[in-house]
DNA sequence: CAGATATGAATGAAAG
DNA sequence: CTTTCATTCATATCTG
């Protein structure tokens, strides 16, 4: 989407408000105050949130704004990055550690995508979708009542595309 | 913000090593051209496509195809990313009072409503408890007995012209 | 000030 | 449809 967030735009100011500096960052993306980031990694750490629900998103937002200006998708955003990042710092760590303890983390997904050996590459959720489906399941239904069938990469569908029909296409 | 790479303009083997500048695109994920971007965005906001048929998706990709390489399934995904970020966006920016099955709106144009039958149009979905709805075919009398064979590049196809494909080559 | 790093933002892909 | 994950881009911040 092009069209770019930022609060703002000129009534800025509000960061550290308690925090101490001031920085008048009028532009382009969201700082967070040292309050905040305290908060937010309260949360992360001592609460285990780490993909909050839009309602989790609006109330921390909401909270947060009284240490300075923030929106719903900045939180959204700082949980992504936070929990993404931890686990790419992990990913080159843990290497050998097959079932690392969790630490702190209350629901880790225990896969771990492998960037790092090219020689053991994990296919990311076990074992995806090789074996299983065999031709199109889809053509069950066409034979009561044929709508217009189309042909994409190969396959026959009708009407809209599910998963199991994107899935089928792509293995062939 | 669409200031992405460029086409490739048909690199198909590969990163272009080609003519040599820029595009440093050697990710194995399709990066939409500038061009793509606005047909997509033409088709979602002007025309209401939101979870276009196989068919669409088909002709959809084959008309982005002269502006970069693309599949069904990026045409497929580009779709469902964008509808979905955009009531998620909104999912946490809005108060939660909503209660009432908020459906996703939906914005058909009037243009497309005229064209369409009117009592074949189905809601794009239902919200949380939509087990594996069906849609019912749109194009009842497209070609019952055809057995598929349409030939997009040729559009051919026994039965006649049916409103759905009408508006299809219109959008198209 | 330049380069490196940290991190906000965006989005393709895919699982659930 | 909803949510998660990986990657990448853009920029603020830090460091020398």
């Amino acid at each position: 989407m092009e069209a770019q967030q930022n609060d703002d735009g000129g009534s800025s100011g509000g960061k550290g408000s308690t925090g101490g500096f001031l920085c008048r960052q009028s532009s382009t993306r969201w700082t967070p105050t040292t309050d905040q980031i305290r908060i937010l990694k309260e949360l992360y750490y001592n609460n285990g949130v780490r993909s909050p629900t839009a309602e989790q998103i609006q109330r921390i937002s909401a909270r947060l704004r009284q240490y300075g200006k923030i929106e719903g998708k900045n939180v959204f955003y700082w949980f992504q990055n936070h929990k993404a990042r931890e686990r790419q710092k992990k990913r080159f760590t843990t290497t050998t550690t097959t079932a690392s303890t969790t630490n702190d983390d209350n629901n880790q997904t225990p896969m771990q995508r492998g960037i790092m050996l090219p020689t053991a590459w994990k296919p990311d959720h076990h074992q995806s979708f090789n074996h299983n489906i065999k031709y199109s399941p889809v053509v069950s239904s066409t034979a009561l009542n044929s709508s217009a069938t189309s042909m994409l990469g190969g396959l026959k569908f009708n009407g809209q595309l599910t998963r199991v029909m994107l899935r089928t296409w792509l293995i062939l």
